[in-house]
DNA sequence: ACCCAGGGTCATA
DNA sequence: TATGACCATGGG
């Protein structure tokens, strides 16, 4: 089976998932940096922190002083990290001149912008460029690493480019499919492979061909 | 009590 | 290039 027949399977068995969950582009960069190494519950809970404090906006996040702004999204995790983040990326976001200002640049040299600023690595670069920018990137997670190489198709120890380069050139470039496939990857290994012993539950069974944990 | 979660940086070899 | 330490909460 390909990358693109993969796609559809899952597709077809849990689709469409309509990602990011997000109201704003500016909540989908705040997320992509809070969900680092995080179950995503946690970072729900910093949001509407954020979110009820009136507080989900660069200007303001950039203005909050570090205590005040590290007990905000404390329940994310990697609080005093995260507020450095956070105000890294809203500094530079607000210094560059906002999204109208980035979704000028060319895909590749967004890219490259967004991978610059301090605590932005490549796949919260990814998250941004293609969740919050629209554009045609491929993210890659762990989940993709262990699905994948349990499918036999990587050996799962690639370098994050070598991997993104590689299922960019295995599928069409489109915006959408990127989009929905790795809110299917994730989709997948959060609700239905984490059953112990085995995932009965998965519609692809009983060969459980997307299992993502340890039996 | 232990394991892990939608990673990234920095120091060291 | 490639490991390892570090960061920290909350749910299973």
């Amino acid at each position: 089976m390909g990358f693109y027949a993969i796609y559809e399977q899952l597709r077809q068995h849990f689709g469409p998932k309509d990602w990011w969950p997000a109201d704003t582009a500016f909540e989908v960069m705040v997320g992509a940096i809070l969900t680092q190494n995080t179950a995503w519950t946690n970072v729900e809970k910093a949001i509407r922190n954020l979110r009820s404090a009136d507080s989900l906006d660069p200007q303001i996040i950039c203005a909050l002083p570090h205590e005040k702004l590290a007990r905000l999204i404390r329940p994310s995790g990697y609080y005093n990290i995260k507020t450095r983040r956070l105000q890294a990326w809203c500094n530079w976001y607000l210094e560059y001149g906002g999204y109208e200002a980035l979704d000028k640049l060319p895909t590749p040299e967004l890219r490259a912008e967004v991978l610059s600023v301090y605590g932005i690595g490549p796949e919260t670069a990814d998250d941004i460029v293609l969740y919050a920018f629209n554009r045609p990137v491929f993210v890659i997670d762990a989940y993709t690493r262990r699905i994948f190489s349990r499918l036999g198709l990587i050996a799962g120890d690639e370098s994050y480019d070598d991997l993104s380069a590689l299922f960019e050139q295995e599928l069409p470039t489109n915006t959408a499919l990127f989009n929905e496939y790795h809110a299917l990857i994730v989709n997948q290994a959060k609700h239905i492979c984490q059953k112990k012993p085995r995932c009965e539950q998965c519609p692809l069974a009983p060969d459980c061909l997307f299992f993502t944990g340890r039996h």
